[in-house]
DNA sequence: AGAAGTGTACTAAGGGATTAATACACATAA
DNA sequence: TTATGTGTATTAATCCCTTAGTACACTTCT
């Protein structure tokens, strides 16, 4: 797990957008098991209480369920993965077609240039 | 000018990507004068200030210049304009291949569904 | 049994950013 | 001149997030 923060966002927030992303592309799996909010804590150099509101947050949504005492896991309803991966493209789509309202260029001289920042990302991946 | 304002974000930066937004569309020409800090205060329910705040900052970024006790007005440096317009496509783009990256669908797949947002939008323009 | 590690809950304090209130100098127009 | 409307500057108040310190019950493992 590592993030770079924002100064501006709320850290909570952060934590929450990161763990939603990687529960929408697989590296996070139902059922699996998360860190501990002290270990977490440690390994992102944040306080306790930060994560706490972070995890609480997504149980809440149902995107984790923690059994007493133990250490919160990946939500394992099909139905509420389903439903993340659909608000994440719906908003991430929202938020692309609001920014390119404005440019005066059409969708399709805008491919090319997503194409290659793709590539550029896989690029840094590997 | 409408804007509908977030609780999460300052206001100052929600006023200042609005105005950002009008320039890049073109809504908003160069020289054009710009409604004085109290008048668009008044508009949008807001303080003074916080529109005093988004129009300094606009300025530091040249997009703005104000002569003493006069209006402020709307950048007349095309290199300026066309730097702005630069920046928001980049972003625009950046922000969307990072929100789709960790979802299992290709471009392609994408497509039809950006189409379709984009008409959603000009219906409601109009 | 004992120790360490869980989640949870509560309170307190601070810190930084944002918003708000007010005052001032100057330009413009009536 | 007078009144109104500019931009600008300073100060105060407010809000939310974060951090911090404890405490407690329970589980797991040694």
């Amino acid at each position: 797990m590592n993030v770079t923060f924002n100064k501006r966002d709320p850290i909570y927030l952060q934590v929450i957008t990161h763990l939603k992303k990687q529960m929408v592309s697989g590296d996070l799996q139902p059922g699996e098991e998360m860190p501990s909010r002290r270990q977490l804590a440690n390994q992102l150099k944040i306080n306790p209480n930060t994560v706490q509101r972070a995890y609480s947050e997504m149980e809440e949504q149902r995107l984790l369920f923690t059994e007493t005492n133990r250490p919160s896991r990946i939500t394992e309803d099909p139905a509420v993965l389903k439903q993340l991966k659909k608000e994440w493209l719906n908003q991430a789509i929202d938020r692309f077609v609001s920014a390119i309202d404005p440019i005066d260029l059409s969708l399709e001289d805008l491919m090319p240039m997503i194409q290659e920042e793709l590539s550029n990302r896989k690029k840094d991946v590997k």
